[in-house]
DNA sequence: AATATAGTGTGTATTCTTTACACTAAGTAA
DNA sequence: TTACTTAGTGTAAAGAATACACACTATATT
């Protein structure tokens, strides 16, 4: 019993790997589909490009529909050009990552009707996806586990201000490891772009942790010079 | 005195960015175009995505038919898909580099009719180029020279025997710095992936250099561990 | 008020990696 | 035989990464 679908040509898509930190854990948001091919499989949050559109803005126009954001950083980490990755035609999709800071419970904003839902996911638990959407989201996921080890690129997924504790639970659920917690200050601290700040954490039952700001300027120097000069 | 051209939609193709080394410089490969729009331009080899090819078979194929060679390492870098790109509608393209072995004077095969003829320039030299293509090929270089810094790729520009001082050579025009000779062997005999030949270097009017072979059963070992295990 | 609890915050020694640096050896050409 | 050109080699110093353990502080509990 199979549904007979249209079938097209040639359609160029996006798919966006969304990292968010919540609660500990490192979450991607999934949509549940709520059209045919895959209806009612989760799958990544992605569409067609619109013609007058650049693959890039095509990409922000996404993220902004399922959760509302802007001036988010995106990067393109890899096409997927399959013959046979859609049933319905031949889709070459562009995938994208962002990490997004979800500041307590984000609330997501309402979507376009091809998704009945859009949720976070914990990385560690997903379900079955639609598509080649596993192997995407793989690919992301190595993407940013080797990024972080030479850029700290990290900071995006935290709230604004932020314990050496808090920075170091990311850094090891994405590496997958633990790490030395004084090795991994000096390391951090070494780096120049944490702007201590005078404030502490609050409502925690024991002793209360210095908190940090991320500095976007001296980031910025640090890799353009990086960038500029080589090693 | 506009020519009127055909207008098409959503169209893919692939660019390629084929570095070979010869004569001490890094080169690539450029076609003419025999075709409008940017008839008599220099540009990227490329060419459109057919509908029953994957995308990386498609990069496949178009190298085979420019330069007749089969099972050279390829990889995607980006895609572009600015929405003007190309004067004749919405093409998106993706990147692809390789590096390719000049034994010598390479003869060309017979190409395609699109190009008129097919020609090795050096990166330092390059003429304009056709569409966005001086984007793609820097953007190209940007990823070998950021590549060759963690993995050494270098060996497929060169002869299947070679020696040291060569492959500094190389490395020193794709980072376009100087190297020290004695630093630069350490490192290179530390990685455990040259076997040293019992032959020497011929027809040169000075002292003989010792030649050495590329071991790929060692370098596959070697990046499959590092892949495997991080850092 | 005393104590238990849970996480914060800190320094040093060791190893490994990277950098800087200059001369002798070998082969060819005249 | 001499001059020329490139090959080939080692060591010291600085810097980066790793391994490792205990005292401090704030709160909650009794």
């Amino acid at each position: 019993m199979e549904t007979i679908l249209p079938k097209f040509d040639s359609v160029f898509s996006i798919d966006c790997v969304i990292f968010g930190f919540d609660d500990g854990e490192l979450k991607i948001l999934l949509i549940k589909r709520n059209e045919e091919p895959f209806k009612d499989w989760w799958a990544l949050p992605g569409n067609i490009i619109e013609h007058d559109q650049s693959i890039d803005l095509a990409a922000e126009r996404i993220l902004y529909e399922l959760t509302g954001l802007k001036g988010i950083f995106m990067e393109q980490f890899h096409t997927f050009g399959d013959v046979n990755r859609h049933p319905q035609g031949r889709v070459i999709t562009v995938a994208y990552y962002a990490m997004i800071r979800l500041n307590g419970t984000k609330e997501l904003k309402p979507i376009s009707n091809y998704a009945s839902k859009a949720v976070w996911i914990p990385v560690n638990d997903l379900p079955k996806l639609a598509f080649d959407h596993e192997k995407i989201f793989s690919r992301g996921f190595d993407k940013i586990r080797n990024k972080i080890s030479y850029q700290p690129i990290a900071f995006e997924l935290l709230p604004e201000k932020f314990t050496l504790t808090q920075l170091q639970q990311l850094y090891e659920v994405i590496l997958n490891k633990k790490l030395d917690k004084r090795n991994f200050r000096k390391k951090m601290l070494n780096y120049g772009i944490l702007k201590e700040l005078d404030e502490k954490q609050k409502g925690v039952s024991y002793r209360a942790a210095k908190l940090y700001k991320f500095d976007k300027r001296k980031y910025a120097k640090l890799f353009q010079k990086e960038l500029t000069f080589g090693s």
